[in-house]
DNA sequence: ATCCTATGTTGACAATAGCAACATTGCTTG
DNA sequence: CAAGCAATGTTGCTATTGTCAACATAGGAT
């Protein structure tokens, strides 16, 4: 028996999705990093048990998080590509600025991508979804390669590299670590330039 | 009234120094990023709530456990830096190895100093303790300058770029993304002669 | 000797993840 | 079209945690 009336129905019809969007709102929109589910299923107005019929688990709504947020990473990715119009080093330095950026706009869910939090990380990351940001980033140095633009060496290794200086930015960054008085003023532009000149291109 | 006897006063006399050494046992042990006061209590054989007399919150306890961490680090750099008898490129290299063997060591400890967990990392970070490792870094950087086997860049963005790069091979191993089948067999190695080639030396 | 204070302990509270038992419905199948 | 079943929500519970408050003990200063 319900006494709120007509609104409200017993069945929500649509809870999965409405759970998944409440939560990534609060990871968006969150600076730190804190997430409990009875916070998201009051949030949704739902029971506190309402996301266990949707969801196994705790880490089962975060790894789906954790993929919408590959999957926003890519769009952002690809937008930058293409922005790059067909110039290589162009193409690199508007990845390079796009992956800082999403980092930047979306702490909480960055750190959900790559944190230790989520269960069976690295299963986690060989899923399509999660490699198709890191597949983009080796076309591209493909693509440098063929127009001799980079240095002939195992992309895979190469893309490593690019990931790896990204992906330290970003959480130095995100954590406030790279401060001017330790780290120079514009210390990511130089990291990143280092990073161009280690995979020599003009 | 204590029913055990003589044994175990009701003071403990050294509490502080033996709740440091078993949380940080229980850190270096422990692969997962798991952390309650009470077990740390548990370990210790003391109450619940004895940890509050030498530390005001959970957050104090964790500080002083990255600060350890930070001068073990040093301590590891600085051997590695010795170890390189002088010669630049084999410096930086022992260093980079070192600075990796660290935190594949001490997942949980890495994950602690660097992670968002730690209230207020930035000024933590900004603490001499945890900036000796940096500047270590900047020293071995500039000796290199003087001997011409480092381009003639802003140390600090330089530095950057090494830590950066390292920070992001260490956190990405850490969590299990470096799988071969992603970023190629030795892509670590690959990754440092990236960086390498980016701080022109031979 | 006496008291004060640092240090420990017990007991409480609020919050959380997850389990179990129960309620409500829409859809299926006879 | 009725009966019932499975999916979806809800309430209530347990174990655990961080932290606070009140009390206990003991070592050292007065």
């Amino acid at each position: 028996m319900r006494e709120t009336g007509r609104d409200q129905p017993y069945h929500h019809g649509d809870l999965r999705r409405v759970i998944i969007e409440t939560a990534m709102d609060m990871l968006v929109e969150q600076q730190a990093w804190k997430f409990t589910l009875r916070e998201v299923a009051r949030r949704a107005g739902v029971s506190h048990n309402a996301p266990y019929k949707h969801f196994t688990d705790k880490a089962a709504l975060l790894n789906e998080l954790a993929f919408l947020g590959f999957d926003r990473l890519h769009d952002s990715l690809s937008l930058a590509v293409r922005a790059g119009g067909g110039d290589f080093a162009a193409e690199l330095d508007e990845m390079a600025q796009a992956y800082l950026r999403f980092g930047a706009e979306n702490p909480a869910l960055y750190h959900l991508m790559f944190g230790a939090d989520v269960a069976a990380a690295a299963e986690l990351h060989m899923e399509p979804r999660a490699l198709a940001p890191f597949d983009l980033l080796l076309e591209v140095l493909r693509r440098g390669q063929l127009a001799g633009e980079v240095i002939d060496r195992p992309v895979r290794g190469l893309a490593a590299a690019c990931w790896a200086q990204l992906h330290g930015l970003t959480t130095l960054k995100l954590d406030g670590l790279l401060r001017p008085e330790k780290v120079g003023e514009d210390a990511i532009a130089q990291a990143l330039g280092t990073l161009r000149s280690g995979m020599q291109m003009r």
